[in-house]
DNA sequence: TCTCTATATATAGAAAGTCTACATAACTAG
DNA sequence: CTAGTTATGTAGACTTTCTATATATAGAGA
């Protein structure tokens, strides 16, 4: 059997690119609002601190998978918005099903969770 | 709120510690057995480096969790045997309601997984 | 007997990735 | 005009896993 790449080492990594892929591809955003809405729509439950996000989405942007471009707001205000590309999509999309199997297996070997 | 200890940094970690509680908990299993169990209850999935397996069984040992127990097996061969403690089991429920909370706040971000 | 492979535990150092803290600057509300 | 928020970024510490190595027993096959 092929070795998933969402396997327990890796999982910090592709799980940081799975929420910031999620978020922006749901609209053009910018990093900072970006680790806003996660810490809202998960109800404080996840929060990327600014020295991990950024490194993440400069990581993204280099290898083709999100494209960002400086906007001029306000008088002398700049903000970097990412959007999705077409291979960040393919690259998502591939993510979510890894996901999918992790899940199954792990839930496997753990078990119910009853209390 | 208060924050979940499994947040997606710690995400790894906890994975490994809940995936090894678990399998002790089916009964005694020395190191190397809990390898080739995880990995064979997972259609190889998931699979422990050796270099990775013994020093978390140290650890969670230190922290009481598990305990250890040199066995002498044959003239010459000895394993060591794990088995959780009261405190491990208390830790693995806790860590199975974390990791709940991190499913559904997960799950919630990116979305549904249709193809 | 000898050799090769699997079993079994363990540690050292490399590599990867996050965390904390700092640096810079503009906007906003009082 | 000052304090807090918005906004992006980097450096170095820290944590954890990964790769490679070391040691030793057991069993299978030539």
């Amino acid at each position: 059997m092929q070795r998933a790449i969402l396997t327990v080492p890796t999982l910090t990594r592709y799980c940081n690119e799975l929420l910031i892929l999620s978020i922006i591809g749901t609209g053009k955003k910018h990093g900072y609002d970006l680790a806003r809405e996660l810490e809202e729509q998960s109800d404080g439950f996840f929060g990327f601190n600014h020295g991990t996000l950024y490194p993440i989405l400069h990581k993204l942007e280099k290898d083709g998978l999100i494209r960002g471009s400086w906007k001029q707001e306000g008088p002398r205000r700049k903000r970097k918005y990412y959007s999705l590309t077409a291979e960040g999509k393919k690259y998502r999309a591939s993510l979510l099903q890894q996901w999918e199997g992790f899940f199954t297996h792990f839930r496997a070997i753990i078990g119910e969770t009853a209390p």
